[in-house]
Order: structure tokens, then sequence, then C-alpha cells
RNA sequence: GCCCCUGUAGCCAAGCCUGGUCACGGCAGCGGACUUUUAAUCCGAAGAUCGUGGGUUCGAAUCCCACCAGGGGCACCA
């Protein structure tokens, strides 16, 4: 990939600063695709973009000129064209400035007669087949620059997940929610079990974590008495990569003070249902060829219950140990010496029935073993007010009714600094100043964090997460350029 | 980390199982023809360390080994 990719000469020289628009591709089809064909309109528009085909005839070129909101065909007759043999040189992939009257052909195709045109950048490698695109994963990821122009579907995702951000801003600003940002460089990475990625700073000479979820400094915030608060929050986990896991990902959460899981149940079907509507037009919809239908309420079943639905067998934290364990062993889970009954059952959940449900459904009452942060139970020993939502057979969210008591989240952060103490590298760490902040007061408050990225696969149909994110996570390209020197730390030149 | 699959020009892609004359083609790019095309069409010339390195063989894109990169699955998580 050195010399031979590249074609023509630059012609940098001549490039314009700026280019005056008026008009885009897709207002000109909005305004004059019922114009009769042959027909002309008086109308002189200038619009810009990159010239994707072309098909020269003699004297008279077609190309079909693509901007951001769609195509639409230039017409050139050699007679009204200015320096026409330069325009039928033009490469595919260039990107030109258009002025000329908006007319159809005889065909019936919409058109920009090309009475003026300008040169606005050449490109100096070719671009991929016009018909097959690219195909080979890689390149799309690594060189989504060049994906965008030439897969359709892939422009339609990312145009779909930058609706679904805005509609859900807007949304939970219409219910008083307060978008704020909190640290992404965590002293005690929490909120969440992960394995964090570590940084260090300099003039500090200490340790940073990335954050592995904002969770606790949004829960600070509503100590602090923003009573509704949601951050769109990139997080990022030292862990492997998958269809459904990138390293660096998108978690909304949202807290609301004096709600409890049932108020953030309701929050979440609303929500979601509501980015259904407004993206694809219905809240049923289609993901890889199977219908999931969105329309509230959606079912709720605690966890036991669901586990008896799948097994037939009943089982509850009060079996206790033992019991768990012949029931795990019946049901072919393996489990660890070191699990206590809490995370027994959830392995039995996630090894039995999880996989089989397909939702929407909320999964409600986790066991208190796994969910550090999540408050008692109000009547239900040894269990959460912890919900998950599945839906199209994949975990959505994690919410809870969040507990609120310093003493208690001492206990459940010392019970974790255990579990890491006996090997679990993804256990918490006790957090001083976050129980501070509880013994200060927090109000009964319900939260939830939703996987953005998965949402848009949702609602955009796809299976893998890295048709979601634009640039995701790959190993560096190897250039060919041999490898050493070059990219050590420059020697910092202070320059403040 | 483990298992399976893939890697042929800028892009798409045949050949690989059943080793054997200058590695089949298409798009883009280059030269030429063409005044209503729609992946325009037609003619011409050119473009390839067959992922990398070893091995087997008279002979390797093709068979074997290792490595690199990517995809899918398992495991962990959202």
């Amino acid at each position: 990939m050195t010399g031979g990719a590249f074609v023509g000469g630059g012609d940098a020289d001549g490039q314009p600063y700026r280019y005056e628009t008026d008009s885009t591709a897709a207002a000109l089809h909005d305004a004059f695709d019922g114009i009769d064909d042959g027909s002309e309109t008086g109308t002189v528009v200038s619009i810009a973009g990159r010239l994707m085909l072309r098909r020269v005839q003699g004297k008279l070129a077609f190309a079909t000129l693509a901007d951001s909101t769609g195509r639409v065909q230039l017409f050139a007759p050699q007679k009204t064209t200015p320096q026409f043999d330069d325009f039928t040189g033009r490469s595919i992939g260039d990107w030109i400035g258009v002025r000329g009257e908006v007319m159809k052909t005889r065909r019936g195709e919409l058109s920009v007669r090309v009475d003026e045109w300008t040169s606005l950048a050449r490109t100096r490698r070719p671009f991929p087949d016009k018909w097959k695109g690219i195909t080979d994963p890689d390149t799309r990821y690594r060189q989504r620059y060049v994906d965008l122009w030439v897969t359709p579907d892939a422009r339609d995702t990312f145009v779909l997940r930058s609706r679904l951000l805005s509609l859900t801003r807007r949304w939970l600003e219409e219910r008083d929610f307060l978008e704020v940002e909190t640290p992404v460089f965590h002293p005690i990475p929490g909120g969440a079990l992960a394995r964090p990625f570590s940084t260090h700073h300099n003039a500090l000479d200490q340790e940073l974590f990335l954050r592995i979820a904002p969770e606790l400094y949004l829960k600070r915030l509503t100590v602090a008495g923003f009573e509704r608060v949601f951050e769109i929050a990139r997080v990022f986990r030292n862990e492997g990569l998958s269809t459904r896991h990138n390293p660096e990902f998108t978690m909304l959460e949202a807290y609301q003070a004096y709600a409890d899981w049932d108020d953030i149940m309701v929050l979440v079907e609303e929500l979601i249902a509501h980015l259904a509507v407004e993206l694809t037009g219905s809240t049923t919809v289609t993901y890889d060829g199977r219908d999931v239908d969105l329309a509230t309420p959606w079912r709720r079943a605690t966890l036991p219950e669901l586990v008896a639905e799948r097994t037939g067998v009943q089982v509850s934290l009060e079996d206790g140990l033992d019991r768990l364990r012949d029931v795990a062993a019946e049901l072919g889970v393996p489990v660890d010496d070191a699990h206590g009954a809490g995370k027994i059952l959830l392995e039995i959940y996630e090894k039995t029935t999880e996989p089989h449900l397909w939702g929407p459904i909320f999964v409600t009452e986790y066991p208190k073993e796994v969910s550090p942060l999540a408050r008692d139970h109000r009547s239900t020993p040894g269990m959460t007010e912890r919900f998950e939502a599945i839906i199209a057979g994949r975990e959505l969210c994690n919410g809870f009714t969040e507990l609120t008591d310093a003493v208690e989240q001492r206990a459940r952060f010392d019970e974790q600094a255990t579990q890491k103490a006996a090997g679990d590298d993804e256990a918490m760490v006790v957090d001083e100043d976050y129980l501070r902040a509880l013994d200060y007061g927090l109000p009964p408050t319900g939260g939830i964090g939703i996987g953005i990225d998965r949402l848009v696969m949702l609602l955009a149909d796809v299976t893998t997460i890295r048709d979601v994110i634009l640039f995701p996570t790959l190993r560096p390209e190897q250039t060919g350029a041999p490898s050493g020197g070059s990219v050590d730390n420059d020697q910092g030149e202070d320059v403040d």
C-alpha cells in the first residue's frame, strides 16, 4: 500500500478556500421530483459534493453527485459546460461544486445542469468498486471515511445513532432531567464490576483509571441536590472484544430522586418505545429476522420465577448454599467454591434461562451478593431491587432502587474488598469519598444504565457492535514501516 | 486465552480440494469512440512481493509448519 495507491497528480493549486451552496441533493428531490420529464425549472442552484458515478458519451456527460443528504444527477452538455474536457476527466471521488439550472432529463432523472463548476478537492486514491463497495470488514472499519461513501447502510446507521442520542436528550430534558458531565479519570474505578484501563498523570504522579461507569459521580450529584440527572457517558472496560463488546462504549445513566425501581422501569420502557416509534415508525421492530414488540408495558418477572419457568426447578436464596450447589450441578452449571448462594443463583439464571429470553422483559430481583450498589429488596431477604431489561435476547440495561445507606454501603464495599482479595479483579474498591457523600444523605433514588450501542444495534437491526461505532477499537495497522523509534514520546517541550 | 474460517493489483474476484505453459475476469485509473445516460456501452494499453517467513517437491497461489492481520464462535461483561 505504498506508491502504487496514488493516481493522478495533485492539484492543490487553485483549490478554493470556500464554496457557497444554497441547496442539497435531498432538498432538490423534495422540491422538484414532481416536474415533467424533459422539463426545465428556471431555478438555478449551487450544490457541492463528491462525484460518485460518471457516464460520458462524447458531447454529453452525466454524473452522480453525492452529498450528506443523498445523490443527484449532474447533466453536462459539451455546448454549455465550461472546461468540458476537464469536467469529464474528473475522477470518481473528486469533490466539486456545481451551479446550474434544475431540470429533468428525457428519461426522467432529476438533474442539475452544469452551467458552472469548481474543483474543490481531488482524490489521489481510487475509490472502491462502485457496485460492490468494500466487503472486507477490516478495511471498512479502518477506512471508515471510505466505507461511509460506498456503504449506504453504514451511513444510515450512524445517522440513526445521532438521532437516537438527540431524541433521548430531548425526551429526558422534557422530564426535567439535567445533562451533566462527570470525570472520565477516576482515582478509584467504581460503579460497575469490570476491569479498568489505567493511566498515569505526570504532574500529580498519580495513577488514574478511565471510568467503567459514571454511576458514583451521578449519585454524588443527587446528594448535591440535582434531583434528576443524566449523562451520556463514554466508558472504558479492559475486557475482550466481541460482536457485543467494544473496549470503549457509550452508556446512558440517569438518576431520579424520590423514585424507586418501578418508576425507573416505566421510564425505560417509555423511552425505548418512544425511540422505536420515532426512529423506525413502529413499536414493533425486526431484529435479526425476528420481531420484538416494544409496546408498553413490558412483562416483569423475577429472576427465580424465570428460572423456574425455564427449568422447572424452584430456586431461592432461602434454599441455602448446599441446596443451590446441588441444583447447579443438576442443571450442569459449573460453579466456583468461592461462590456464595447469590452468585450461584445468578450463574444458574445466566446459564439456563437468560439465553432463552427474547423480551422485552424486565428481569427483577437480583441477589445482594452480586449487586453492591442496589438497595435491599423491601420484602425478599437477600435480594435487591435491581432489574435488567432483555430485548431481542440481549441485555440492554441495568437499573435499581439505589442503596442510600452509608453504613450498609460500607458493608457492601467491604464484602467486595474481600472478594478482590480472594482474586476477583473485577470486584469493587472502597470509595471513601462516595461513602462520605452518602453520609450527607442520598434521598430515595432510582437509577438506570442503558447500553446505547446495543440500543442502536436493536433499532438499526445490526448484529455487530462495530457497525454502530464509527471507529471501533482495532489492533494498530501494520504500516510496513520498520518498527522502533519514531513513536517515542516527544521529550515534552513545554510550550505553555 | 481456546476453537473454526479468511488473506490473490486501490476495490470486487476466479484459480487452491485433484501442485505444472506469460495467475481468469470486472470496477476504478490511463488512451480512444460515442449528444439523454442510470453499475452507460465499445476498443486499446497497463497494473500482482498470490499476507510474511520457512519447508516438501524437478516444479508451490495451490501441500506442510510457524508467524502476522481480520472475521465468527466459546469464556467475561453492557
